[in-house]
RNA sequence: GCGCCCGUAGCUCAAUUGGACAGAGCGUCCGGCUACGGACCGGGAGGUUCGGGGUUCGAGUCCCUGCGGGCGUGCCA
């Protein structure tokens, strides 16, 4: 990679600079080497002048002069090396390298890109993970598209990761559900009672109760309440959870484990978890409670992790649940989470130091929300009448590409305006056709191609030379990105701004469509441009992918 | 009240964690199809980066302060 090769030569001419007395002996620190704005100031460049500069009490352009001066030349990567502003160094690529490319891209296939800048770290990322008592709404489609794509993102840059869902089929939400069925049920038999406080009032726990009564009449209607609700629970919330992994793998996100809260008690570690933790003083009893010392590791307040009632809370389950993460291998679990949980990240992170883990093993990002626009009006959304936008009718509407794309568009800590209909519209305003097109462009000239001119053989390094127009190095020194962007987004845990790299390359193809032919009546020319735009089409699949977008032959 | 996050073009967002003239898309205005897909392309206008101080070679970015917004602050999940 150019990076690392820049990087040797700089360090080469520092040392020669200090061991030809030129400059005094400096701490340089690693070298930073950035992609400069504007392409005048070339393909890479370095600040290192300005940075050691004031320790050596000299002028910054003085330093970079002297140490460009010494950078040795090497025409197969570098072309050129200038001193800049206050004291910039500046490389410019060689062509010939900068072409290079598109054979790295034919030799690496759908692994271009790829890295190993993760270091094979095992990363699990837990998103989604609703409470199975009803369907998906837009904000769930969301997270679902950011953790596979993070997902994706992270695993092409060299880490080990796992996909969770975490099942909550244990606890309150879940009562509440078999309550609000076992209230319609009664409602349909004739012996409607008060609705349930805290009970689920959407439309579809009437159509289960529905469903119950045609299939089973009132078989249930003489069972102490309790009892039913039980009943109805085991009935409905594993079916609940089948049409959640039915929506989601409709939008294409599958997930390696689905991980269930009740499997942490009934194996005991809950209790296990818990009394680990009073055994080692890090939790206390008062007023009839157990209780965490968060304080200890930055929370506000203690927390309690056993109610007076004897009952564990929420925040036990959850510790058991990281416990049994870790003990499981990872070196880091990322948990995705809706930004109303905001205020529970210190004490998670807290409980993790207090099991002994480190508190950056547990990282957690927080999700804003979406707000749903028709042309450019808001969607009605009441979450106490139960009329919400389910992710299943919105993906009906403007299909899996469109929702993933837009899910994605923007960073996962602004909330997102999703306007349908522009989701919907297959015109250049969306973004999604514009990504798609240049892909399926590129498929159409490459059949022209062949039908064209029987003889298409390889392109070789000599027709490649040919490459040499604008557009054509634009393109090429896009395409060379790539691995860092993969890099970029992996480390920075940034997956949305894959589709900003994809428009971009996009944009710069369509640009050279216009200026560039590609099947013409020189053979070495066009043999290197079908080289070219064949690999310009290897890496909006590969990029396409990471997002979960498919990438068409036609449209 | 306290804590965290945010404030950048008319709108929605970027800005490589302190770098060079703050960039894209949409919208708007002007222009471009006799050859590979016009679902495309070229160009213009649009900014005191919320206000005020500070730190330094250099600030949208860091610190202080004021204003405006979001979220959190349960023996709920």
């Amino acid at each position: 990679m150019a990076r690392e090769k820049i990087v040797g030569l700089i360090e080469d001419a520092l040392g020669r600079a200090v061991s030809e007395g030129l400059l005094s002996p400096v701490e340089a620190g690693t070298i930073e080497l950035e992609r400069p704005k504007r392409r005048e100031h070339g393909d890479w460049s370095t600040n290192l002048a300005l940075d050691v500069a004031g320790r050596l009490d000299m002028n910054p352009r003085e330093v970079a002069v002297i140490i460009a001066g010494l950078i040795a030349e090497d025409p197969d990567v570098v072309s050129k090396v200038e001193v800049a502003g206050p004291g910039f160094i500046n490389f410019h690529l060689s062509l010939a390298f900068i072409r290079n490319v598109l054979f790295e891209i034919e030799e690496r296939g759908l692994e271009f890109g790829s890295s190993d800048a993760g270091g094979g770290q095992q990363v699990q990322v837990e998103f989604v993970s609703a409470n199975p008592v009803g369907p998906l709404h837009v904000g769930h489609g969301r997270w679902a598209a950011l953790g596979d794509a993070l997902s994706s993102v992270m695993s092409h840059a060299g880490f080990l990761v796992e996909r969770e869902f975490y099942v909550n089929d244990y606890g309150t939400q879940l009562r509440n559900f078999g309550r609000s069925i076992s209230a319609r049920y009664l409602e349909l038999l004739g012996r409607g009672g008060e609705f349930p406080g805290g009970g689920y009032v959407g439309e579809y726990i009437k159509d289960i109760a529905r469903r119950i009564v045609d299939e089973c009449g009132d078989e249930f209607l003489d069972l102490p309440e309790e009892e039913r609700v039980d009943t109805f629970i085991d009935m409905e919330y594993p079916r609940m959870l089948e049409s959640i992994r039915d929506t989601l793998e409709g939008m294409g996100v599958v997930f390696d484990v689905w991980f269930s809260e009740r499997g942490l008690y009934s194996r005991g570690e809950v209790e296990e978890a818990i009394s680990a933790l009073e055994r080692d003083g890090k939790a206390y009893r008062e007023g009839g409670a157990l209780w965490l010392r968060t304080t200890e590791y930055g929370d506000e307040k203690d927390r309690v992790l056993v109610r007076s009632s004897g009952e564990p809370t929420y925040f036990a389950s959850d510790i058991a649940y990281h416990h049994d993460k870790m003990d499981r291998g990872f070196d880091k679990v990322i948990d995705i989470w809706g930004a109303d949980h905001h205020g529970y990240v210190t004490r998670m992170k807290a409980a993790m130091e207090a099991m002994g883990y480190g508190r950056e093993a547990l990282e957690v990002i927080l999700g804003q929300l979406v707000k749903l626009f028709r042309s450019g009006r808001p969607v009605a959304m009441s979450k106490r009448t139960g009329e919400i936008v389910t992710l299943d009718e919105l993906l009906e509407e403007v299909g899996a590409d469109g929702a993933r794309y837009f899910f994605l568009q923007r960073s996962h800590d602004s909330p997102l305006d999703f306007d349908i209909e522009l989701a919907k519209q297959e015109s250049p305003e969306n973004p999604v056709y514009y990504v798609q097109y240049a892909h399926a462009r590129i498929s159409s000239i490459l059949r022209y191609a062949r039908e064209a001119k029987a003889d298409l053989s390889e392109a070789l390094p000599e027709d490649l030379v040919l490459l040499e127009a604008e557009a054509e190095m634009d393109l090429l020194r896009k395409l060379g990105e790539l691995e860092e962007v993969v890099e970029f987004c992996a480390l920075r845990r940034v997956p949305h701004r894959l589709t900003g790299y994809a428009e971009e390359l996009a944009t710069l193809f369509h640009a050279f469509y216009r200026d560039c032919r590609v099947v013409t009546d020189d053979e070495r020319l066009m043999r290197a441009r079908v080289f070219l735009v064949h690999g310009v089409r290897q890496v909006l699949r590969i990029v396409l992918g990471l997002i979960g977008v498919s990438a068409p032959e036609q449209m």
